[in-house]
DNA sequence: GTGGGTTACGTCAACGATGACGTCAGGATG
DNA sequence: CATCCTGACGTCATCGTTGACGTAACCCAC
């Protein structure tokens, strides 16, 4: 079997011209029902594919669309992917995905990509929160979603969840069952310098409305990742901070921490009440089952995609659009 | 700003012909050195990047790899998709990740989209081990490298891994430490009627030749998911089989038993041992800490891309490229 | 039977790049 | 000084498809 067959093999086939076939294939009117038989069984015969290449360079368009995340190894990443990945198959396209290890150049280049790729929009949760990047390239016309990060402008968007709100859902919790010694495990480098600081703005709020105090050492910071909660969580238990509740920057976190608690004899949520966030599916498969801040990866999904379509239809000023949060109370908690 | 500018833009600027930019842009022989700088110049002026859908379209390729999964919410792909991607970013490819749900139809799609845009090569970890579909496109021209399944021909190589030996690894470390009423915990379903006995039949065997004795209700089948070792391990707590080994399929599995042994109040691995299989990136986050059959992802990666490599050359009978596997103690056995 | 509209096609150029090949100036060579 | 070669370009066709437009045949109405 050698390379495919054109659109040129089909019509020489069909006995028809290949303006004909394109027709038919993209089912435009002005065929007659003989002829369009005649098409498709060519097409069948000669197992026919359109070159997308050859029809992305004219029309400008793929029905295909990029989607970039820090990483995947992540769950919440991965899940976040998932829901996009579905929304964009309801809407019948294919989705390309790629990562950028939270490094800006990497970023440019696979945004540079994809838009050489000729997509019909990317939706991304872009590195460090940069701003910067996004604005040039949707500048070029490449329609664009932000993930997580407020930012609007000609042919870019941004869906959100409130951050903010998930985290008092998550502090008012620890604070309503009791528990008075709090900390935060947060995380270093700001992905953002706006967003970074939601997390801990609300964590020194929440503390204060309940009349509890804050100081400085009850937040700490390492690495949003399962090692750097328990580096944090450990770092708590060392300096000796007085301590019955803990909320984690993300899941991941929580679970380095939930094992620096096993390892150090504490137990959750007797001895430490522990609250993560954004509800990754392996929350209710830890002992004990984590509690956390759900986010609805389905539904930032659908959002990103409905987004992108309307975008296309007016380049401008659309408003961010917010997705719910929501507290999953379970054992930890 | 309008939409890209173009070879001819370039070309007009720097005051030569669009054949001209072209051979400064691919570093091509044949310009002098003023007139490079010139063109450089106007590409930086112009903000000029290439139309990889024109180029591919005559050059037939495009440097970047198509990498398909079934999912990447389970750790162990996106471990995998990280590993094949170091490896491609590293021989300067770009890579396109898709995954197929363990739907064949969708993975039928799927790989047709990415011919239909021409990537260079495909990397598949298929679904139900499926052949048929692999061959198919292979033989219409994708040079494809088939993950964890062996299979061989023109335009098809694979990369595996000794499962059978992984197996024997994990099993004869339970009989090592003095375990002799050992549990299966398997999945549902054929991924693929060569390989899915693997790890059972390696269970038999590893049994009776440390003289321990086998029976079919010492094999459980789950969905391979978390959920589905849950289930899987409370079955046989409820079916009342002696037992204080357990032989996971995978880590998923592994770490849905450990949740349900925790529920039944069973020490791990006092009461029970407990072995997995990938040894995701998680596996040292549990408490106890999960002892598992580790698979070298970036090892894979990088044959998958090299076999693709050396099959471009020559599209013929490559033999299948083995990666080792090695066993992980940590805790729980 | 003539004008007007519709249907079912076909023709041609264009998308943005590269492959194959042509040309011309200048230098080396004998 | 004629010849050959080489470097530095340019020209043209082409990849596979679709947009814009042309046109022949047919139908209908007045």
């Amino acid at each position: 079997m050698p390379s495919r067959s054109t659109i040129y093999d089909v019509a020489v086939l069909a006995g028809v011209s290949p303006r004909t076939v394109s027709r038919v294939v993209n089912d435009e009117p002005g065929f007659g029902e003989a002829t369009r038989v005649r098409v498709l069984e060519a097409i069948e015969k000669l197992e026919y594919r359109p070159n997308m290449l050859a029809r992305a360079l004219i029309t400008r368009r793929t029905g295909t669309l990029g989607l970039v995340v820090p990483q995947m190894v992540d769950p919440f990443f991965a899940e976040l992917v998932d829901g996009v990945q579905a929304a964009a198959k309801a809407s019948g396209r294919t989705t390309i995905i790629a990562k950028h290890d939270d490094d800006l150049a990497e970023f440019d280049s696979i945004i540079e990509t994809l838009s050489s790729f000729a997509v019909d929009g990317a939706i991304v949760y872009s590195p460090g929160g940069d701003r910067a990047m996004l604005f040039k390239h949707a500048m070029r016309g490449l329609p664009t979603v932000a993930l997580g990060m407020e930012i609007s402008g000609s042919n870019l968007g941004s869906v959100l969840w409130d951050i903010t709100r998930g985290a008092e859902l998550g502090i008012e919790h620890l604070v309503r069952i009791g528990r008075t010694k709090l900390v935060m495990l947060s995380r270093t480098g700001a992905r953002n310098s706006l967003l970074l600081p939601r997390r801990e703005t609300a964590f020194r709020h929440t503390l204060q409305s309940a009349g509890l105090q804050f100081s400085e050492d009850r937040v700490v910071r390492m690495d949003p990742t399962i090692d750097g909660g328990r580096a944090a969580m450990v770092a708590v238990l060392a300096a000796g901070t007085p301590v019955d509740g803990v909320f984690a920057y993300n899941d991941a976190m929580a679970i380095g921490a939930l094992q620096a608690l096993a390892v150090a004899g504490l137990r959750v949520p007797h001895d430490i009440a522990l609250v993560g966030f954004n509800d990754i599916a392996l929350c209710s498969a830890l002992v004990p089952a984590l509690t956390s801040v759900r986010l609805d990866r389905a539904a930032i999904g659908r959002e990103a995609v409905a987004l992108l379509d309307r975008m296309r239809s007016a380049p401008d000023h659309h408003q961010p659009v917010y997705v719910d949060v929501e507290l999953i109370v379970r054992q930890s908690a």
